[in-house]
DNA sequence: CAATAGATTCACT
DNA sequence: GTGAATCTATTGG
């Protein structure tokens, strides 16, 4: 497994958001890693996109938006969920762009996923930007790090095969993780084409 | 200032 | 399908 380099996502944003897809996003929390694969991803790039949290021009909240790849966005939506963006465009350039990570399939960690998803399906635990940051338990704390640096909690690594993970089922975390599972599709969104879908 | 919309999710009808 | 939860930023008087 080898994490993704500035290189990566010092690329157009479009191109990078398209690439993600199938590469692994992970989170190492208290030395284990919980990961998901990446199946669905929307830019947002450029001063003339309207949807995007810089239209309007700089904040304190986008203000990372404006900055180099590599780096995390991290903000804070309805009062309650927190949604994580990366930040991918050419080196050098000084317009603002963004990459939402909209949903995951569950691939390690799951039972650390499982405790903080309880009650739900395993279909659920990360299908939506909202939903995969409370299974990663991702937040505004691990905003506007660098992504890419060594030794950084959260990363992205390009997608190997990955072994499938045996996890405890049962009562006591009250989800059976056994259930059948089936892939889902690879989305990529912007503003004017509602999606994109690729094979997973 | 007050009102409102928002890159959403959940419980409920 | 509808409404509630509730922070940030923008819009309007």
């Amino acid at each position: 497994m080898s994490r993704l380099t500035q290189t990566f996502f010092a690329r157009d944003t479009l191109t990078t958001a398209h690439d993600l897809l199938g590469c692994l996003l992970v989170h190492e929390v208290d030395g284990q890693r919980v990961a998901g694969r990446i199946v669905e991803v929307e830019a947002y790039t450029g001063h003339d996109d309207l949807a995007s949290h810089a239209a309007r021009g700089k904040t304190p909240r986008n203000t990372v938006m404006f900055g180099p790849p590599g780096i995390s966005y991290i903000y804070l939506i309805y009062g309650m969920y927190q949604l994580l963006n990366v930040i991918a465009k050419p080196e050098g350039v000084d317009y603002p762009a963004a990459i939402l990570i909209r949903a995951l399939e569950p691939v390690e960690g799951l039972q650390f996923m499982a405790a903080r998803r309880t009650g739900r399906r395993r279909v659920e635990w990360t299908s939506g930007p909202g939903r995969l940051t409370l299974a990663l338990a991702i937040d505004q704390s691990l905003n506007g790090i660098d992504m890419t640096a060594p030794g950084s909690p959260l990363y992205f690594e390009e997608e190997i095969d990955v072994p499938g993970e045996q996890v405890q089922t049962g009562p006591r975390i009250g989800i059976n993780v056994s259930e059948p599972w089936q892939s889902m599709p690879w989305r990529f969104w912007l503003r004017d084409n509602p999606f994109v879908s690729r094979a997973g």
